[in-house]
DNA sequence: AATATAACTAAGCGTTTGCTTAGATTTAAA
DNA sequence: TTTAAATCTAAGCAAACGCTTAGTTATATT
């Protein structure tokens, strides 16, 4: 009854997500993302609503794609050896090959303001959260721990992801392993 | 032989700054710059050249301003209390009333691109360079810490910083407390 | 084969962007 | 008091922005 959609959603949404990770959110137009995508802006938004949407679909999207080593880290049951290779895997998962892009969720964050994107600051906020959560249960494996040490330590391990997210964009990978070397002396 | 200019440069750059600092730096426009600085377009491109000019007058202005604790810091001579210290007075520098400002520098490196903007990007590098030897020179008041230690430390205490720059801007104060205090239990 | 409907292309809408320009106004030296 | 140069106001430029719409093409059902 009716044509069928040349593009399977989630080909081209990964694609947008590319795109917002290496250039931000506002830095993208349209334009850019109907040739990233390779289908016209109508598409775009007949498929996403607008812009917005398409970033909150990427977000989606890039949540599964960390999801692996989320995933590895919710599994290790060798209590802060499990949490720094999380860190490990974390400044290979924001690098593609020489190209630093940080962590898409923390570079958001970092650009938009609340009051103009509250739909996706929310969304954000959520992401956030869910890290925070896994480490305070895998800090609380070492059952000596107080809960409030664990809460400051999983502020201060929340402050060394956001800190490398910026940081993998203008330091040295020795300098990043430093950072982690030097942020488990801490724990 | 010729007409005064009706305002004092340092004066409009300084309110150029707040609003650079509070909006970022693409998303501040020319006509908000107006409004804000108080004279016409034609006055700012006279005096700054561009919108750039306009946003590196605004740096060295940042830069004299942050420059209190700088000094602070750079004088102190009991070790890493003064450089604790100059966390808890950055996080104060950063916030104004209930505002998160986070820090300008920190903001616009995350913010925009090198090929885009180098030369801007060239000014924060040499800003964020000058932070980073005075906690090195700080660190080495303590004569029995090793060089190599020192250099990892102060790459630690650097992401610190910029992570401190964005959970200025979601954390509650006293989170920031604790990521400050956890962070100098091992230093 | 005819029909209804969703997906396509491509042009264009109004707004905002950084920046410029034409023309009036102020000022200090000649 | 005339003159020349810098500074002002305000209008306007081309380009880019997010988004829409008119008209064409493809496809499953009748």
């Amino acid at each position: 009854m009716a044509r069928k959609k040349q593009y399977i959603e989630e080909e081209v949404i990964e694609k947008a997500m590319g795109l917002f990770w290496r250039n931000g959110y506002e830095a993208t137009s349209v334009r850019m993302l109907e040739k990233e995508m390779g289908i016209n802006q109508f598409s775009i938004y007949a498929s996403f609503k607008n812009k917005q949407g398409v970033f909150l679909e990427s977000v989606k999207y890039y949540k599964t794609q960390i999801n692996t080593i989320k995933e590895k880290l919710r599994t290790s049951n060798n209590g802060v050896i499990g949490l720094k290779q999380y860190f490990y895997d974390f400044i290979e998962f924001s690098s593609e090959g020489n190209l630093r892009k940080g962590c898409l969720v923390t570079n958001t964050v970092n650009e938009i303001k609340e009051d103009v994107e509250p739909i996706v600051m929310d969304e954000l906020k959520k992401f956030a959260n869910e890290i925070r959560d896994l480490f305070v249960s895998n800090l609380k494996q070492d059952d000596k721990k107080e809960n409030a040490l664990i809460e400051k330590q999983a502020d201060f391990l929340m402050n060394t992801i956001l800190g490398l997210s910026i940081a993998s964009k203008v330091f040295h990978k020795n300098q990043l392993e430093n950072i982690i070397e030097v942020t488990f002396t801490n724990l």
